[in-house]
DNA sequence: AAGCGCATTAAACGATTGTTTAATGCGCTT
DNA sequence: AAGCGCATTAAACAATCGTTTAATGCGCTT
């Protein structure tokens, strides 16, 4: 009668933790909080599954990264080569939110906690992120060169990729103050496909301007 | 001999307690840290100049907001009435993005605690920022709403404003991780001028294509 | 010189942290 | 039934935190 509800222990641990690091962060969220949240854990269950608190800590970031390179391997690679770079671009951008604020409670939580490590980096981000925000973030920087066009700088398309990933992430960071400020707004998770969308008309008209502001300055 | 660098204890001790709480935030930087940034005090002098660590970190958050304030409404002041909706939204970008990155030292600490407290707010920042970024934002919003005009609906323009929020904050929110995929970055002090100028034009564009996508869904 | 006020120091406190250790219960094989 | 492996429990550990307390030094007035 307990088939589904008799998770593993383990399993119980991991899940609790996710949800107790992304709504604390890592050093709030202690051992016993996390055991008490999987369901009346022993203090010593972290240590015994896991070898530790770290050593959890930076499972899920391991998890977590894994998780968001194949999301959003899939959210491209369905039109990776074809379409003009602008489609690609809202393609890139519609995936980016889709997978921040579209995928459920553990996926929100996972942004959280990708967003606390944005702030504030523990030595483990490190090791992992360089592994997947880096030649991500290159692959992005490349793409929005191509829908820029070569008479644009470099430093202009690092500015509109910057552009772009602080529209897509303004949500995930500013999170409880955005909730704060508009009470109204229905949440992420009933409102993320409208956002997408604004934010690709938002994004390439910004493009478009950027590319203009370099095709007239040409015959200046 | 020593004049100005036998600054008050108290002194001291506040601005090592506003680098610390910036670098490395508010439970991670001890009193027993700050007490040494300050040239060594003692572990009690936390208490007994600032009657504990929150208070002292109170004060800070306080004097953070009225400076921020000061500076906006100084930014913002020249440009209060005259011009139009467009221009006074450029305003606006350049007096943000100026006060987060333009300030020196003290004021990118004091942006970094920010940040840090948009992420992850203590309680706090329930009392200081309602008094502070609800009305500024409610501000920015309305001035959003004029640049866009009537036929936009009101979500659009909150829409805008985060895509504005998020585009300004964003080099104070992925700093570490900017850093780390931009490495030949020069920096924020050096190029804050520039980064606001593009999020003009960018953020701009961005507010006529919304303009246009309900001028022209008019008549259709 | 005595006494007072204030800044500073040193030491200890209680609480909480992550971790370790030893003991316990239980299902399984032999 | 005895013995073993594994999960779980309870208790204690050392370290660190913010805070408190008492003692000390120093400049000042009286």
């Amino acid at each position: 009668m307990e088939s589904e509800k008799e998770a593993d222990t383990k399993e119980r641990l991991f899940m609790a933790a996710v949800m107790l690091f992304a709504e604390r962060g890592y050093k709030a969220a202690t051992v016993r909080d996390i055991c008490r949240a999987a369901g009346g854990a022993n203090v010593n269950a972290v240590n015994y599954y896991f070898g530790g608190k770290e050593k959890l800590y930076g499972r899920i970031l391991e998890l977590m990264f894994t998780e968001v390179e194949k999301r959003f391997l899939e959210g491209e690679a369905k039109r990776s080569d074809v379409g003009t770079p602008e489609e690609r671009v809202k393609g890139v951008i519609r995936a980016y939110v889709g997978m921040l604020y579209g995928g459920g409670e553990v996926a929100t939580a996972f942004c959280r906690i990708y967003t606390r490590e944005v702030v504030s980096p523990t030595p483990l981000l490190d090791e992992v992120a360089e592994r997947f925000v880096v030649p991500q973030t290159r692959a992005m920087l490349g793409l929005m060169g191509e829908a820029l066009g070569p008479d644009v700088p470099e430093e202009r398309a690092r500015d509109c990729l910057a552009s772009l990933v602080g529209q897509v992430t303004y949500y995930a960071c500013h999170g409880p103050v955005f909730a704060r400020v508009f009470p109204e707004h229905p949440g992420m998770e009933a409102d993320w496909e409208r956002i997408a969308d604004h934010i690709c008309t938002f994004t390439l008209a910004g493009v478009r301007a950027v590319q203009r502001e370099f095709s007239t300055k040409e015959a200046s």
